[in-house]
DNA sequence: CGCGAGGCTTGACAGTTGTCAAGGCAAAGT
DNA sequence: ACTTTGCCTTGACAACTGTCAAGCCTCGCG
């Protein structure tokens, strides 16, 4: 009996968890939403609450203030970023699939997802200025670096060849490659993401030591 | 006398003119420092005054809106961030000798100027959500774009071989590494500069086809 | 000397922002 | 049927924002 009833109660806690936790992710994700099309300067609670489908008031009932939303937000956005590249990875079978693949990849995630791009590194930037957001964005950064990185080590696999750079640089020059796409992509160039795809290659075979 | 007159007027109006052009200088030296320490979302006109010896309406004196004075800013962003490079160029004899000279003043820039840096980026990156900014921001990263071609093909005369790469992958690449290494700097990093010096001449070596 | 204009301050305005308390409403529990 | 609980809306608050008009001070000119 009182088993039975707290079997229920648990039950019922953590139906509201779930549920709980299902409402935050809908709002990060209408957060989500405006913090790209608008930017992080100009986005308030409110036009948040306005690309939901509640008022301004719930964001404080499940938020305890702006900073843990945008923090949730960025965490949600990492999600959202990282996964794009690894099928890639694990199906390629040899070193010119896997470089062709890649700079697809990269071209359609420049087409298809600019705004969350540009919100990336508009957060990333934040950063900077605002200590509360450095450890996710740098958490972030980081899983971007290693898949990065598994591109790298599982090129050099698949051509026998050792790279020659550290995981940190050569994420550092594709990521600098993707952002200049990325502005020119936004801005309305409209041969920005067929460049990059050019680009990607040239840039994955400079990370080794060219022997021809 | 009609003619002392104007000329004396023109004195005038040439000294008033001059005042008024130093003012905006001095205002925006101001501005750019609140916003080199603030960034661009959390700087109002009122933290900007305050940081400048004048109070908060001096601003609409002398710049229309709030767009003008930062626009304004921006312009004298660039002329602080361009010439940093050229007399490298100028007085390098050897490619050796611009390649460790290039890596030295990008890291020692990176340690004095980081503020202003971190700035350049946000801007940039606000030109992606605000049109009004596009550019300006296009201008200021054109010559930049410029300046590191400048390197690159003053290298190329040194050592005699020509470069691989397009002026806009050259300054995507250098610009990735720099970005990185500023963000290293900024969130605490004591190896970052340091990690920069090492990186660029791998780099600028990349851009050549290697004949070893 | 008076006076007019330029340069700057002050104070106010309307709008926006993050925050939160009071309350409504429906569903679950008893 | 009554209460409790969780979820959400509403409305208000104080602070802050960009903007601008009114006025003060000072300097140079007639």
């Amino acid at each position: 009996m009182t088993e039975v009833k707290e079997q229920n109660r648990d039950r019922v806690a953590r139906r509201q968890v779930d549920k709980f936790a299902e409402r935050r992710a809908q709002l990060a994700t209408a957060a989500l939403q405006t913090l790209a099309e608008l930017g992080y300067a100009r986005t308030s609670l409110r036009d948040i609450a306005q690309n939901s489908e509640f008022s301004h008031g719930v964001l404080h009932y499940y938020f305890s203030d702006k900073f843990e939303l945008i923090t949730f937000c960025v965490r949600q956005c990492k999600t959202e970023c990282v996964t794009h590249y690894d099928h890639i990875v694990a199906t390629a079978g040899t070193a010119a699939e896997l470089k062709q693949g890649f700079a697809a990849a990269m071209a359609g995630t420049l087409r298809a997802d600019a705004p969350m791009h540009r919100l990336w590194y508009d957060l990333r930037n934040q950063s900077q200025f605002e200590e509360a957001f450095r450890a996710d964005a740098r958490e972030i950064d980081q899983s971007l670096e290693d898949m990065i990185w598994r591109v790298v080590t599982r090129f050099a696999e698949l051509s026998e060849t050792p790279p020659a750079v550290t995981p940190a640089l050569a994420y550092a020059m594709f990521d600098g490659l993707f952002q200049h796409a990325l502005i020119g992509h936004v801005t309305g160039d409209p041969t920005a993401a067929r460049d990059l795809e050019a680009n990607v290659p040239r840039v994955l075979d400079s990370l080794f030591p060219s022997s021809p």
